[in-house]
DNA sequence: CAACCCCACTTTGTATACAGTTCTCCATCA
DNA sequence: TGATGGAGAACTGTATACAAAGTGGGGTTG
């Protein structure tokens, strides 16, 4: 686990009242989402209940809420640990999400109330906004804001909550398989163009743009089979540390 | 709870040996399925501890699990209750499917290898050979293995998990809404033509079947708002559902 | 008679103790 | 040097005790 990341927790946690395990789970998906986490970090009953206060009953709750939201993978008789997904995990997590998030698109097409897509709208300009000022992590704040709003939006609350989980899982993998030469995984017209379309009610140009979106997205990450080590660590070693 | 219920699974906990909280949850899943557990029964803690035979740790790992896969209602502080979906998430969770299962049958198409395909074809004459003899329980066994298997060799794994979920809530709302006049929500030709179809290879043809077997799956129930408690329920009591 | 309130009982929430498992590291040996 | 085995530490699994919240019934009051 991560030192910096407890004191940060802890004097959050101090500043807070008491803390439930829905707090616990908001906290490490957020960690896990920035790479304050970053994936195969051993996560110890014990240690997230000292830094958050409370004892393991608590944590084992949040822990198995967690890994039901696949953000940690838990083992029997194991440390749960932050979740890693593959390169081919991460493929089919983006497909799966084209498939959703192209067809609420459609759903909603000239179905959205005037506050929401004025909602919707400020939050593109903010996300250009933080874009143009270099705030990375206040760009990705109000792209996630976006797919959120759209997620929580779908007449069909099902697929809705099933967004929600594909949106989360996606924003991990980009966070994990983004080229580190790329600053950041902005496109620059998709959102607002998205938006334009959902306004104007055409349901499929929507699910295209959305299709085109996610393709864009994916073609930034480094989804290249990685030769040196993750291979040959999970062939022949166990616990395969990092890179 | 149940008590006839419970004698059943005390007799089934003697026989076999230690419980683990999977076993639980398979237990009840299995006993909400088959409506031996119908919706809103109360589920306390302690109840399921005494009927497996363990303590309330393992009942809480279980219960957390099964409202996670929408089995189970839990709010803070009071009982876990069987849920009972509404009407309108009953449609979502069939449009929900269609999507999903429509997209891994086309991905399925003339990919399955012929041991899987051989057993496949089994199942579809085990359904209907239970059909014709008035055996409901083994047809509906064999049907869902034909959904299961296919949510199994999906080649993409992450739909994959997705049917499977789906596929447990729709058969939970067809027992809750079928139509007390039909004994069987069976189609005849249904499962042997979409089989036919993933054989061919034909993957539009195939998504199509399962659009159409869906669909005709969800008119067999009777969907029609209830006048009796359920609304006024809803709308007097404390949680707002909906709208 | 109906509505309301209060108290006892039931049930869940949290902490903790102990048992069982896995992991780590060091000493031993070929 | 490298493999092996074992002791101890670290961690999870399960049970249980106590605290807090919710539920329901009986009695009182208007």
């Amino acid at each position: 686990m991560n030192n910096a990341w407890h004191k940060e927790m802890l004097a959050e946690v101090k500043a807070g009242g008491r803390i439930s395990d829905q707090d616990i789970v908001e906290k490490v998906r957020r960690a896990v989402l920035t790479q304050r986490l970053p994936p195969d970090t051993k996560l110890p009953e014990v240690t997230l209940g000292e830094v958050f206060g409370v004892s393991r009953s608590v944590v084992r709750k949040a822990l198995t809420r967690l890994a039901s939201e696949h953000v940690v993978d838990q083992r029997p008789n194991q440390v749960a640990r932050v979740r890693a997904p593959s390169i081919e995990e991460t493929r089919e997590t983006f497909e799966a999400r084209r498939l959703v998030e192209g067809e609420v698109a459609a759903q909603l097409a000239g179905r959205l109330d005037a506050e929401v897509m004025s909602t919707l709208e400020t939050q593109a300009r903010l996300e250009t906004d933080a874009y143009e000022r270099g705030d990375e992590p206040a760009r990705i704040e109000h792209s996630l804001t976006i797919h959120h709003l759209l997620a929580e939006h779908s007449p069909n609350r099902v697929l809705g909550a099933m967004l929600t989980d594909l949106v989360l899982r996606t924003s991990i993998v980009i966070a994990l398989y983004k080229r580190p030469s790329l600053a950041s995984c902005y496109l620059e017209n998709d959102h607002p163009r998205l938006l334009d379309r959902l306004g104007k009610g055409d349901g499929e140009a929507a699910r295209a743009c959305v299709n085109d979106h996610l393709h864009s997205l994916e073609a930034l990450l480094d989804l290249r089979p990685r030769e040196n080590s993750i291979d040959l660590m999970s062939i022949l070693g166990r616990t395969a540390e990092q890179t």
